[in-house]
DNA sequence: GGTAAACAATGATTATTATCATATCCAAGT
DNA sequence: ACTTGGATATGATAATAATCATTGTTTACC
């Protein structure tokens, strides 16, 4: 199920997540003439851990999970992503295999760009290099203070944590309390560093002490103050 | 106990781990001309978490951790760097508060590069813009494996973890088994995400089944593979 | 060399959370 | 409506590691 009709990503490319935002004319020219766009749909690989990294993947439209698989076969989730964000750069600017996959969360559309196009794009546009290495530096804080929060709380926190970073990198639905994405408790679970079965009782319980309201496949956030305290301050 | 005396580093440059290795001769003098070197005593801050970045700082000679708090009031620490590493370019290039701190494992000797200058390097040598993309992303690749198996793993094999990284950084001294470094119990769980009690008692476990030699403040690794084991594939 | 202070070891207890074992629900396709 | 498979729920049990409490050991400093 994948279409390679090019279609134009002009308007993509503007995104206000992108690292291609504000580059010249030409530049993003070169960018539509050498990707190629396809469809992915839910649950698909993007790529692979250890596969060779080919080229990077920016995410025209869609959801997409980035995990890593641990020695025991477990995965973590390392970061979601959405529209507007690049996905498979560090293993491409270090030469490197690719040291985690991306799986699409739902049908999604997503432009390939090839390996030397972008090595090439980056070495001469310092532009573009310091928006990557404002990136990477977002990353890292952003990965840095997740192993903090993770190894030293309890999971009712981390689940709180998951759950926060679900509603900001995804929003609500129009009704305002409606997580933006559909989500399994497994995946919950390998953000969160836990099991299906701990992550049933952790959201029960937060329904419970009415954080939280479950229908369905929806996870609806009711007191979002009592939630963030939950993952970041108190215990 | 600071000393400002500025001597030469033009040597210490060229550490292989170096990200100003291989600059202009140029771009090294500026270096010189604007660097301020200080000499820290053990269990002293280079710098602290939530502190304004006004450089970053080049570790001539010495070991540093580098950590952040948690809610709780436990440390984490996210890595240790010695000789020819640079710390703080993270806060730096994002304009950002410093979000880990630094503290001197043991007298270290280290300069300070300001801010504008460093800034004003990278922004118009590519060459060191691509040595810290390079830096970043092994960073990044680290941490994220590191994330994923902290917290995966049990607390032992979390130790061999730390032990095995801990030798891969300092190496061992001159006897090949010896770890070079001075590190105390409650580092170590602050490493592994533990505390110090369960790492004395793992510690000890490790000396008991002959992976570890415990002798007074060393830790001498007798069998290496057996912890690489732990650490990365068995249980 | 003596005395704090810091660090380490060790035992007992408890809390948390994974694991195992079923059971139930729900959606897709026939 | 029926079946099948995936996902979720729930209870019982076990393991892991944190916490608390105490004692022992080393280090550094007067």
């Amino acid at each position: 199920m994948s279409s390679v009709t090019p279609f134009s990503c002009s308007e993509c490319w503007q995104n206000a997540q992108s690292i291609f935002k504000s580059l010249s004319k030409e530049t993003l020219n070169r960018l539509e003439e050498v990707k190629i766009c396809r469809e992915y749909e839910k649950g698909e690989f993007i790529f692979e851990e250890a596969s060779s990294a080919k080229g990077v993947y920016f995410i025209a439209k869609g959801k997409v999970k980035v995990s890593q698989l641990g020695v025991d076969g477990k995965y973590q989730i390392l970061h979601l992503s959405k529209d507007g964000d690049v996905m498979g750069y560090r293993a491409v600017l270090s030469d490197d295999l690719f040291s985690c996959s991306a799986i699409a969360m739902e049908k999604s559309h997503i432009c390939f760009i090839p390996k030397d196009t972008f090595i090439d794009l980056v070495a001469n546009n310092s532009k573009l290099a310091l928006n990557i290495i404002h990136l990477f530096s977002d990353e890292l804080k952003k990965i840095e203070s997740n192993l903090t929060k993770i190894t030293q709380r309890p999971v009712k926190d981390r689940v709180a944590q998951a759950l926060i970073s679900l509603k900001n990198k995804y929003g609500f639905l129009e009704d305002g309390k409606t997580i933006n994405v559909v989500i399994k408790r497994q995946e919950i679970a390998n953000m969160a560093g836990s099991t299906r079965e701990t992550i049933t009782r952790v959201l029960y319980h937060f329904q419970e002490i009415e954080i939280l309201k479950l229908e369905g496949k929806t996870i609806q956030i009711i007191d979002e103050k009592a939630l963030f305290d939950l993952g970041n301050l108190l215990d």
